[in-house]
DNA sequence: ACCGCTTTGTGCACGAGTTCACAATCGGGT
DNA sequence: ACCCGATTGTGAACTCGTGCACAAAGCGGT
């Protein structure tokens, strides 16, 4: 049995501290929604014991998850919040400035121009998008209702970087290429489809449908387990 | 050449089939939409590495995923299509019926009841349900609205199996309360808080602020990289 | 009846993510 | 100054998920 034990191994040094894995990247708002709690209650400083408790998950990971952005947390103590929320917000780059456009104004669109957290930590909205030019001129918590044929100027003019799409399932991958043509990098999509975008381009993606399916499957389970016991 | 008999090696026979995995399970519903969408387009078979294209997966992966639930698919050939609608169907219990109570008729619980995705593939809306009496007795999209001190009856009338929570942050744990109390045992929500349930009880979050958080950290980490390659 | 082309199903190795357990380290009390 | 309880940071084992590569198996043409 021969062993490779090789070069180095390097274990991809992008950044100052060995990558951020997309596991703990997904965990880190939910610690800074929990922190930004705590910090508003008063409290100064929280173990990996509470603070884990409170976002659900085991404390080994998260102190795990912590130790990968720095080694912020004092031995027998905890963790700072003010500074904790500060050190993970800069990790997520929420100290940098994002504007968003949405494109499509049905129920959903309507609801993520109203939804709060679209608003704060460093996302603003630039514009909503149509393609019914009735809509067009309205104002919706707000911010303008503009037209589709707009996009690529709205794009440009207050240099967007993330798209978010909630248009029916049928306009979705067109207007995913045309965010994608204006130089849009980040693409939020909760049309019903699988987007093909170019290597470079990141998309998430909400599907409704697809959780509710999810919960059925455990549903049915428990109900074969209950059951079919015997 | 020795044929391994052995004695079967039983691989965890919770069902038929070995378990399927939750990260398979998670992929079932977008295969499950593309099939339906060529079963439309009157396509009869598909071969791995089509099908594989169009759900935005590897053709291996969906191979093994598949074979999770049986040895369908034929092999020259590929699959048939509308056969394997069926068994995904089947597999995520979606040949059974099953109610949901959709809970806040704010922007969101407006989108979610008139999201396509929920009358249609098994599920059925009970009712929409508010703590504002003034919105109690509209009807959206063919759905009822109900005040919330009816919870408990109207679950147990329509023997919901499945909530929604899309109410303020402040409300969702006391929701969540009330629908595992009335013995429902999944919950999908859209409140950006960790909800705390006993262990029997699912839940799905679906959290527009992550999501966008997650999308800067990676469009952050992109700018970093073209800036900082020196 | 056979051959060759196509496509599935899966064993295997690898990598990513999780959990455990514990040494290293800090603050506070005496 | 020292000790003790508390808590972090992390090595190491383990589980889970992914991708490769190929044998098994069907179909159609000759």
């Amino acid at each position: 049995m021969v062993r490779l034990v090789s070069v180095t191994s390097l274990p991809s040094r992008s950044s100052r501290r060995g990558a951020i894995s997309e596991a703990t990247v997904a965990r880190l708002p939910v610690y800074l929604r929990v922190l930004t709690g705590f910090a508003d209650s008063g409290v100064a400083t929280v173990s990996s014991e509470t603070l884990a408790q409170a976002a659900g998950v085991g404390p080994a990971k998260l102190r795990k998850d912590l130790s990968h952005l720095g080694s912020y947390g004092t031995r027998g103590v905890g963790y700072d919040v003010e500074f904790l929320v500060y050190q993970i917000s800069r990790a997520l780059g929420l100290t940098q400035h994002y504007s968003v456009v949405i494109v499509g104004v049905g129920n959903l669109g309507h609801a993520l121009a109203g939804y709060a957290g679209f608003g704060t930590r460093g996302f603003q909205v630039a514009a909503l998008v149509d393609a019914d030019r009735a809509r067009v001129g309205e104002t919706i918590a707000g911010i303008d209702v503009r037209h589709v044929d707009d996009l690529e100027a709205i794009i440009a003019e207050h240099e967007v970087s993330i798209g978010v799409i909630a248009t029916p399932a049928s306009a979705a991958q067109d207007v995913c290429d045309r965010l994608v043509g204006c130089g849009v990098t980040s693409v939020l999509n909760f049309a019903p489809v699988v987007l093909a975008v170019p290597e470079q381009v990141d998309v998430r993606k909400v599907d409704l449908s697809i959780e509710l399916q999810i919960l059925a499957f455990h549903e049915q389970r428990k109900s074969l387990v209950s059951e079919g016991t015997a």
